[in-house]
DNA sequence: TTGGCAATCTGTAACGTTTCAGTATATTGA
DNA sequence: TCAATATACTGAAACGTTACAGATTGCCAA
């Protein structure tokens, strides 16, 4: 019996069929190996062939598909963004996110983002990751000096970049803040309005940049001449109710401190708050220095003192670290500090 | 001459090579086949052999290959968000991704997100996912009464999910906040003040939204008999400079209100900053109702009056829309709105 | 005994891509 | 002239999965 089960590329290119190799081939008269090499600009392809194969994909809109050059290449042609979903007010991870898409938007790359919640090691997502091969890089954020996260992806030998720097003796791909130099102008600029007894709200204790921040701190301190108010019950990530409550408590001391720096926006929020609990008034009784990642903070209080930390920029240059390692670049080439810009008051 | 190339699953299970149907057929003894069907409960397999599978699928952690899967069924594990990535203050984002990855945490599925500019037509973001078939299922937002975005979608039957309603006569799954309810309450409960002479701060003037809260607004002022001040040159995706300097230039006319509501927590820090500007106290000579999505706005005025909607909240009840839909549910059966709170002031 | 049928299991092909190992044709060197 | 070699192209196999169309077995009715 004839009976032939028709094959799908059989015939013409004339349905609504997504265009594949196979396509192309037919339509060429090309085998569908020679289409293939054609498009990635092979050596051994003839030039005219060349160009006329890549007419035609452009003409018909041929676009690899994913999962057929995924399966047979184990490229993914994907990034992951690995965050952290329980903190506060984390308003700066869409600007990272979004900094992350403007690098990858003429790329094939997609970004995906992998959550993790506090109640699990950090480490579980970027397992799942690597196990799964489910992205050619990875991003992570809230970096530690000595990071099981970094280790495990650099012994397995994945692309990655870290938001935030290690301190592990091993090269990989960051991009950091420079905090030190953030704490330590901030120290300066109080010292220079006459403050000479400061508080400093910190980062997240286990976190690489808690360190440089608080040397910063330190160092400018003794460089001036001013004294520290130990504020050590407090750090950024904790809720507002808790920063705002010792923050009064601080300040209804007598020993009470005539500056902050603060690490965070959203701390500054309600470290001003416990500010005006206890009666001060910002400007008059106590400077504040602050980062901050969008220009609110001086529409809040005309009275603080802000750092701009672009976040964005951050996304982009993680993503060109990451893709730049894809690459094949040297990891130790793919390292960025961004400097703080001076402390600006209110401008008028 | 006997020399044979050696194919990958041929030998041994020992390998560091990830497990795959091979390998645990292999293992059990059984076909590749049966494997597949056992390890998704197909009814033709043996109680005690789906048992067996599935038991040392998971022992040795077996994890089906996604690229694998994609290729032969065209189901991509993927749900795309599609995002406009040139607004100022977006700090809602995070919290929508939040609540999305909260509800795929325990699905196989992804969460990737799809950026598109201010430039693009937002069509063409949604166009890509569907001729590449990229994904699943999308959630766009910044939805339109007559969205092209959806009809897209709806003929090419792909699942998805609208962050704010449609009103095309089409029916298909959305999760939106009442506007209509919300812009009422705020009237009422300024009325209540005795406030009579009201501004509105719009949503942007495309947006589904921007209706339902106008209606709101009109609705209420006629029904307490207050009356509106038209401030229509301001809507919330204006930029804070632009928001503040014509709500200054506004609260300096004689004519000014004696209230506002805002519909974005970022579009009220700049009517505050330019109520103040005009010399003018808020409280004392204008209140200001706003919807917020953190509970920042009270630490910045605790005059301000606030209404909280959760857009984590959002992303979970999208995703879980969306996942519906792929899962075969009616699409008008996964619709829903959120309910605002009451009108709060700062509690004490 | 035989035929029919249900219950289990299996091999093959296909999804779209790239790599491997070629083949056919033209070009070169002596 | 012949072989060597470069040039331009090609088919088959493989990545891991699922769907299709059987194959094998045991059991029961006739």
């Amino acid at each position: 019996m004839d009976r032939r089960v028709p094959k799908k590329g059989d015939d013409d290119a004339s349905g609504k069929e997504r265009p594949t190799l196979k396509t192309l081939a037919f339509m060429t008269g090309l085998g569908v190996t020679t289409v293939s090499r054609a498009l990635k600009d092979a050596p051994e392809i003839g030039a005219e062939t060349r160009r006329r194969v890549q007419l035609v994909a452009k003409q018909i809109g041929y676009r690899p598909n994913r999962a057929g050059v995924r399966l047979r290449t184990g490229k993914t042609n994907v990034i992951s963004l690995v965050l952290n979903t329980e903190h506060e007010l984390m308003s700066f991870v869409s600007d990272i996110i979004y900094g992350v898409t403007e690098v990858i938007a003429d790329t094939p790359y997609h970004l995906i983002v992998t959550p993790y919640s506090r109640s699990q090691d950090p480490l579980d997502p970027v397992r799942y990751l690597v196990e799964t091969g489910s992205a050619d890089g990875v991003i992570i954020s809230r970096t530690q000096p000595n990071d099981p996260r970094a280790r495990y992806m650099l012994e397995r030998g994945i692309p990655f970049a870290t938001h935030g720097r290690t301190d592990m003796g091993l090269v990989h791909p960051y991009h950091d803040f420079d905090n030190y130099a953030f704490a330590g102008e901030a120290v300066r600029y109080l010292a220079g309005r006459g403050r000479s007894r400061l508080a400093l709200v910190t980062p997240p204790l286990g976190l690489t940049y808690y360190g440089h921040t608080v040397n910063g701190f330190a160092d400018a301190l003794s460089e001036v001449g001013a004294s520290e108010v130990p504020f050590n019950t407090v750090s950024i990530d904790q809720s507002i109710e808790q920063i705002r409550t010792r923050t009064a408590q601080l300040m209804r001391r007598k020993d009470r401190p005539d500056g902050f720096v603060s690490s965070a926006a959203a701390a500054t929020l309600a470290i001003v708050a416990g500010i005006e609990d206890a009666g001060l008034k910002l400007g008059r009784d106590v400077d504040v220095v602050s980062k901050q990642s969008s220009e609110l903070l001086h529409l809040f209080r005309r009275e603080l003192l802000v750092v701009n930390e672009n976040f964005r920029l951050a996304g982009s240059e993680l993503a060109r670290a990451v893709l730049g390692w894809i690459g094949g670049a040297d990891p130790g080439s793919l390292q960025s500090l961004s400097t703080p810009s001076e402390v600006l008051p209110y401008r008028g």
